[in-house]
DNA sequence: CGGTTTTGACCGGCGC
DNA sequence: GCGCCGGTCAAAACCG
C-alpha cells in the first residue's frame, strides 16, 4: 500500500504477558495471565486458572478507577477488546506516521497500522452492480429484478457515501493460535484477502490472509480485521474499527464482566478522547501491572515520533525473544512521562 | 432452515 | 490513464 500513514486517529495496543522481560525497573510477567471471560477456544483448556490477584484484561482496560479513565480506556476506544486468551503483547499506539517502513518492518503490520481509515467504511466497496461476467463467477443467477435492485444500491452508495467519517481504529497484537479472538461480540466474516509480501504461510497454507469481520448486531457498524503478523506467524493482529452501539450479547458465555466492560456507555469515544487512551492505559497498566509501553503517543504532528515508534515496534518485535526490550522501554516511558 | 463461512469478482483510492 | 491493492459484495456451500 502506500508508504504514507493515512490516519492519525488510530491506535494500537499490544501487550505482552508471559514475557519475563526486565525493563529497567519493570518486570513483566503475567500481567494478563488471565482472561477468564475472554479466552479463545483454543486456549481455554490451557488457560491458567484465574487468579484474582491479577486483574483481568478487561478490568485492566477499565482501569482500577473507571471514572478516571472514562474517556480514555481501552474499552472505550475499542468498543471491545480482549484478546482472549492469547497473550496480548506489546503496546503500541497511534498511527504510524512515517514510514517507508524503512526497516523491513512487519509489512503486514505496517499495512494494518497504517491502512487508510477512510477506506469505505460500512457500505462502501463492491458495487454488486456488475455481475455481467457471469462466466467468471461461480454461480451467477441474474434476474432483472435483482439487477435493478443492485444498481439501486450502488446509486445509494454513491449518493450517500461522500467520504465516510473515519472511524477510530485500534489494533493490538496477541499471541494466539486462533485467529478469531473471543471478545464477547458476535462477528460475521465478510471477506478475506491475501496479504502481500508475507513470508509466512497462514495456518491453512494459503498464504497469509487478512480476514474481515463485521459485528452481527443490527445497525452496529463495528468491523474488525484479523491477520497474522508478518514477522511472527504466531501473533495475531486484530484491528477494530468503530464503536459498538449496543451491549455485548449477554448470552455469550455468561460473561458478566464482558457485558459490563462492553456496555455502550463505556464504548463512547471520539477520536479526540481516544488520543491519549493508550497512554493512560499503559500508564495505568504500568503502575498496576508492570507492563510497558512500546511506543508513545503519536500525534498528527509528530511524524518523527511515529517513525520512531515504528522502528521501535519493529525492534521490539524482532528482539522480544531475546530480552532486549529493556533497551527500548525505558525511553518510551520517558517519552510518556514527558508528555504527561 | 437460518446463520455463518468461503471465495471470486468488483469498486474505489492511490501512486506512478 | 493505468495498474495495484485494500476493502467489500454476494452467491453458494457449509454447519448446527
Amino acid at each position: 500500500m502506500s508508504d504514507e500513514p493515512k490516519q492519525a486517529n488510530y491506535q494500537n495496543f499490544m501487550v505482552d504477558h508471559n514475557i519475563n522481560y526486565h525493563q529497567g525497573n519493570m518486570y513483566c510477567e503475567k500481567q494478563f495471565s488471565s482472561f477468564p471471560n475472554l479466552a479463545s477456544s483454543a486456549y481455554d483448556s490451557s488457560q491458567p486458572t484465574f487468579d484474582p490477584s491479577y486483574m483481568s484484561f478487561s478490568e485492566c482496560l477499565q482501569g482500577g478507577s473507571m471514572d478516571h479513565y472514562n474517556s480514555s480506556s481501552l474499552g472505550n476506544c475499542f468498543g471491545v477488546v480482549s484478546p482472549s486468551s492469547s497473550e496480548v503483547f506489546s503496546c503500541v499506539e497511534g498511527n504510524t506516521t512515517n514510514k517507508k517502513a524503512s526497516v523491513a518492518t512487519d509489512q503486514t503490520l505496517g499495512a494494518t497500522l497504517n491502512s487508510c481509515i477512510s477506506s469505505s467504511s460500512s457500505e462502501a466497496g463492491g458495487g454488486a452492480a456488475s455481475e455481467e461476467d457471469s462466466g467468471k463467477r461461480k454461480h451467477v443467477i441474474k434476474e432483472e429484478g435483482q439487477e435493478s435492485s443492485k444498481n439501486e444500491k450502488k446509486d445509494k452508495k454513491k449518493l450517500g457515501e461522500k467520504k465516510k467519517e473515519k472511524e477510530p481504529r485500534f489494533a493490538f497484537m496477541t499471541k494466539s493460535e486462533v485467529d478469531q479472538l473471543e471478545d464477547g461480540y458476535r462477528w460475521r466474516k465478510y471477506g478475506q484477502k491475501a496479504v502481500k509480501n508475507s513470508p509466512y504461510p497462514s495456518l491453512n497454507g494459503m498464504g497469509n490472509c487478512r480476514s474481515y469481520y463485521r459485528c452481527t448486531t443490527q445497525k452496529c457498524t463495528v468491523k474488525k480485521r484479523v491477520e497474522r503478523s508478518f514477522e511472527d506467524p504466531t501473533t495475531v493482529i486484530t484491528t477494530y474499527e468503530g464503536q459498538h452501539n449496543h451491549p455485548v450479547p449477554t448470552s455469550l458465555r455468561g460473561n458478566a464482566a464482558a457485558a459490563i466492560m462492553f456496555t455502550p456507555s463505556s464504548l463512547l469515544s471520539t477520536p479526540s478522547s481516544n488520543s491519549n487512551f493508550s497512554q493512560d492505559l499503559l500508564l495505568h497498566m504500568h503502575s498496576h501491572h508492570n507492563t510497558f509501553n512500546i511506543t508513545s503517543q503519536p500525534s498528527p504532528h509528530s511524524n518523527s515520533n511515529s517513525s520512531h515508534n515504528n522502528s521501535l515496534l519493529h525492534h521490539y518485535q524482532h528482539h522480544r525473544d531475546y530480552g532486549l526490550l529493556q533497551d527500548i522501554v525505558p525511553s518510551m516511558f520517558l517519552n510518556r512521562t514527558n508528555h504527561s
